[in-house]
DNA sequence: ATGGCGCGCGCAGCGCGA
């Protein structure tokens, strides 16, 4: 079973790229984010015709997560328990025996901004929910933008960036009270290519030069991580015409034993 | 040189992302 998540930046604009890649690099389940889309004009009918289930929460201009099976999706739920939320961030479903968990962690912006306090504070419910969601589904996957670069081989220039939003101790604690729940980070589990990112600038060549930061993840219950064999950045997508910033990770998982 | 790109919204230029 493959797993992936992918930050498309506009659903809209990127759904070509998406039927393209799902055909060429053969997931299970695909979670999105940033899919920019009020769920009445979720192209749910594409997406279907291509053999696909989806699940999907959105907003206008803003935010919004997707959850894409070939296998049906069951016990939906948008956000976390007992958070309230506008802003749509979080979609979970079990696929096959596993709950899925497809988040878009807030960026943050700056470290003196209203919108960094919101980031701590959304990481602590999330964390203080999958404690409790744990308990229930052994087999859990916690796949998406994280907007945190864990540790500085994460960052393409770490002196530069330290301290800064996406790579700043408290960021960083949460993302480790995340695997000290059990939690294991999929890519972290293989040996991998030096400098390895999933996020590059659209600025400054930033692509092409390797400048990035690897803050797209899949976290893997002990469960789960026991299974997975393999766990890669996909950079096709980030080399076509109008790419999204991000480009996908795909974890490959054996089937149960 | 704190911009630089791409997106949504909506029709000009701004907010936002990371």
């Amino acid at each position: 079973m493959k797993l992936a998540t992918w930050n498309v930046n506009s659903l809209k604009i990127r759904l070509p790229q998406l039927l393209d890649w799902l055909q060429a690099a053969a997931p299970d389940v695909v979670c999105l984010q940033e899919t920019k889309l009020e769920d009445a004009r979720f192209p749910r009918a594409e997406i279907e015709a291509a053999g696909w289930q989806a699940a999907f929460a959105g907003q206008k201009t803003y935010n919004g997560v997707a959850i894409l099976s070939r296998a049906p999706l069951g016990d939906v739920q948008v956000g976390i328990p007992d958070f309230p939320d506008e802003q749509q961030r979080v979609l979970a479903a079990t696929v096959a025996n596993c709950r899925i968990v497809c988040v878009y962690v807030p960026n943050g912006q700056a470290l003196d901004s209203d919108k960094y306090a919101y980031k701590l504070r959304w990481l602590d419910a999330l964390i203080a929910w999958l404690r409790d969601e744990l308990t229930r589904h052994p087999r859990l996957a916690l796949l998406g933008d994280y907007n945190i670069a864990p540790d500085d081989r994460d960052v393409h220039d770490p002196v530069a960036w330290a301290g800064q939003v996406l790579v700043s101790e408290p960021e960083r604690q949460r993302f480790q009270a995340l695997l000290d729940l059990g939690l294991k980070d999929a890519f972290r589990l293989f040996e991998q290519p030096e400098q390895s990112y999933s996020w590059w600038d659209y600025r400054q060549a930033a692509f092409r030069r390797n400048l990035g930061l690897r803050i797209d993840h899949i976290l893997l219950s002990p469960e789960l991580a026991a299974r997975c064999v393999a766990c890669e950045i996909d950079k096709a997508p980030r080399r076509l015409e109008r790419p999204s910033d991000h480009t996908p990770v795909v974890a490959t998982l054996n089937a149960p034993t």
